[in-house]
DNA sequence: ATCACAAATTAACAAAGGTTATGGAGAAAT
DNA sequence: ATTTCTCCATAACCTTTGTTAATTTGTGAT
């Protein structure tokens, strides 16, 4: 149903059937939201966390100017904010990427989940932190990274976190994103994005095109972006391989 | 006591004398440790927490060729990897900055703790998340702004950190760093990171001579940074006051 | 089929930051 | 006093990335 994505493959945050069931019936809303919208705005005070069910979202903080970079992307299953659940307002501000599907789950009814199970608190608390330790990676990504590196990077990253809830096969996903999104990602400008995409395919490591990701070189790829998948807390292929659903068509 | 600095000054991290005093004797050992030194690598499994008391302790991601990108600093009073409770293995590296007092936290008291205190739980958990904000405000740091902006934010940060304990009067502060170490948290080289020293000195914005900040231009200071502190969660100015210990020499 | 608009592409040029190398200042060690 | 070592400072040069601007491609709407 609505949760079998759910904080699916994860290392340490196997949700019991359960335990899946009680999340879903705190769910009090299924939306519809549109294409590149600001859902949240920074500062706010929140008392629903969202469930990305469809599509793509993302986290971003502007500068004076407006300018944005964005400090995360979500893909299906992901709770968007569930951190708002014990900090209460948002440092940040989420918009969508893609039109979406969401499921609202207010606070009040996950404080009545979790308050008597400090075992799911744990996993949620856990959840909660994958988003730190990919904060850090992306740190690393456009700290330690030339342009060529940090979109590559980027790529990897996506292709792992696609694979995991069935929606790459590898080597091949759909990522509905513009080169302006990419940028906004890589701390680039769209020109250089531009450029190091060129630089990518020439390469024969990977192509974009129409919201296809091809990887033509997986490994390529990854030792370009310096990449190492073990950030995402994803269970290994094997493991991952029984739990995994059929594949899906794409996400938007 | 030794909790006294613990989550000080943190808005919805206010424990109470009882949280705090269990906290206190959750602490199996206190530790003097060597400055530079790597504590825990990347990947391991760990199963105590550390708190620090005194000194500066860093977290940090290497590449392939051992550059370190550091992901986080650590003032006195700041569990350093509480998510390490959660999470049970880390995916990036803990090392000293100078010489450091820590005391250990085992994970197996902090369950017994927890368990039954769903509400000290969810203010621990919170305290794991300002790490993540901090992590978007230096992703926004380094994806966002230019050499000079990023050194501006940096110490922006450090001296709202440390005022909140204590250790900054505000525009001075003492800040036992190397331009290398700056230059690894704000990714750039240390040739580098030097020039941008001086245009800060010579826009008469700052200054830092023997590991001693004195910022001339605070609102200057934070206009180049493009600095705004809500992601430290600190108290407000006013309501810090009356919280805040009395001025302490510093770090070392 | 045409129009309108967003997205991708490319070029020429400018600026920022990295690289390499060298010298100096200060602190601790012999 | 000399040596050694780390950190700081600076210069010359070069590479990468940003800026501005113009053109093309693709797609959905009418």
């Amino acid at each position: 149903m609505l949760m079998d994505r759910l904080l699916a493959n994860r290392r340490d945050v196997d949700l019991t059937k359960q335990e899946r069931c009680q999340l879903e019936n705190a769910i009090s809303d299924v939306r519809t939201l549109e294409p590149r919208q600001t859902v949240i705005e920074a500062g706010r005070h929140v008392d629903v966390s969202t469930l990305l069910l469809q599509g793509l979202m993302c986290r971003f903080i502007e500068d004076r100017k407006g300018l944005r970079q964005l400090v995360s992307i979500h893909v299906p299953g992901e709770f968007v904010d569930l951190h708002a659940y014990p900090m209460r307002a948002l440092d940040h501000s989420v918009g969508t990427l893609t039109t979406v599907t969401v499921a609202d789950v207010p606070h009040a009814a996950l404080k009545e989940i979790l308050d008597p199970q400090p075992d799911l608190a744990r996993k949620l608390w856990f959840a909660t932190l994958i988003d730190a330790a990919m904060h850090r990676a992306w740190l690393f990504r456009v700290g330690r990274l030339d342009a060529v590196g940090r979109v590559a990077h980027f790529l990897c990253e996506m292709n792992a976190r696609l694979e995991a809830v069935g929606l790459s096969d590898g080597r091949r996903f759909a990522l509905p994103l513009t080169q302006a999104d990419i940028a906004e990602i890589c701390g680039l400008t769209t020109v250089h994005t531009n450029r190091v995409l060129r630089q990518l395919r020439e390469a024969g490591l990977c192509q974009m095109h129409a919201s296809v990701v091809e990887i033509s070189d997986p490994a390529g790829l990854s030792h370009r972006g310096d990449f190492n998948s073990d950030y995402l807390y994803l269970y290994p292929p094997e493991e991952s391989l029984s739990r995994r659903e059929p594949m899906l068509s794409n996400q938007h």
